[in-house]
DNA sequence: TATAGTTACTTAACTTGTTAACTAATTGCT
DNA sequence: AGCAATTAGTTAACAAGTTAAGTAACTATA
């Protein structure tokens, strides 16, 4: 029906749906490691950002896992119901929440440690160690250049 | 608070998470002019997909498109009271519904087209073109990786 | 030191995505 | 040909994401 189709590059070579795809595929793989464990992938990307580093504030968190400040709110519930995380009232700044991973919480990703390492283990001999690192190193990258960009922007006229 | 810190790679590592947080930075610049013409994510990689084929079923709209079935059912009604794309049921297997874009669909590709050209040109400007072409191919390659190990293990005990 | 403006988070209402059960149609097997 | 098994799509109930409004706390400025 398309009278111009060369408007558009393919989907399979659009950038935001090849990255989705992509991740997509990937996720098929390790959903049901997820499942097993009875967390949701958003918990697990907040529990494994949480782990980084010693005390964080919920909205980092909120900007490293790419979630929406309420959706947080809810996961950071859950996963202090279940005793993986602890949210505190910050001292030095009353508004922010600090969030913090407990005994529980580590050996809850201690003991999902080696089925995820297999999985990923896998996954990386599929696509060949060197391309692996290829495209995390390229994704990383591109992060950082667009970011750049972006905050110049924003600087032009404050 | 995590003991052995080194169990999980970096989240800026992690290939799903970077994977998200790419994407996310991305649909960040393209998301004002998305909802400047009213039109969903969704619906605009549905609208993308439908355009690039004659004819096409819900099923692989559904693939292309990494959405679930009842989630194509919801956008292609939406689609469709929009003017945009026709969903017919098949001649020669009724259980299919085949989608099409229709005129009113394809002018408004034409009409998105500019926005999106420039706003892909300056990213892609931004991040290089010859890294761009990097990360499109890339993805690309590891997707079919991926995808003929996955057939190779649902082939193995039918 | 008031106070307007901003920031961090939460709540509420709504929209979407998800899972599971269902209908209808087709295929495969005997 | 007849019937179980599979496939395509929809519907319904629920869970999650999203937007907007609200609260509390902090910051900058006059």
């Amino acid at each position: 029906m398309t009278k111009n189709p060369s408007l558009y590059e393919p989907t399979s070579r659009s950038l935001p749906i090849s990255l989705l795809q992509t991740r997509e595929l990937i996720m098929e793989v390790v959903r049901p490691m997820l499942v097993r464990h009875s967390i949701t992938e958003q918990q697990w990307r907040v529990l494994r950002v949480i782990s980084e580093d010693v005390r964080l504030d919920a909205s980092t968190v909120a900007a490293r896992a790419c979630l929406l400040a309420p959706s947080v709110t809810r996961i950071v519930r859950a996963l202090a119901k279940r005793g993986f995380i602890s949210s505190v009232r910050d001292v030095s700044d009353k508004r922010r929440t600090v969030l913090q991973l407990t005994e529980a919480g580590d050996a809850f990703l201690e003991k999902v440690s080696p089925e995820s390492a297999e999985i990923f283990a896998k996954l990386r001999r599929t696509v060949g160690a060197e391309r692996w690192e290829q495209l995390t190193t390229l994704l990383s990258d591109i992060r950082s250049d667009i970011q750049a960009t972006d905050s110049d922007q924003s600087d032009a006229k404050p």
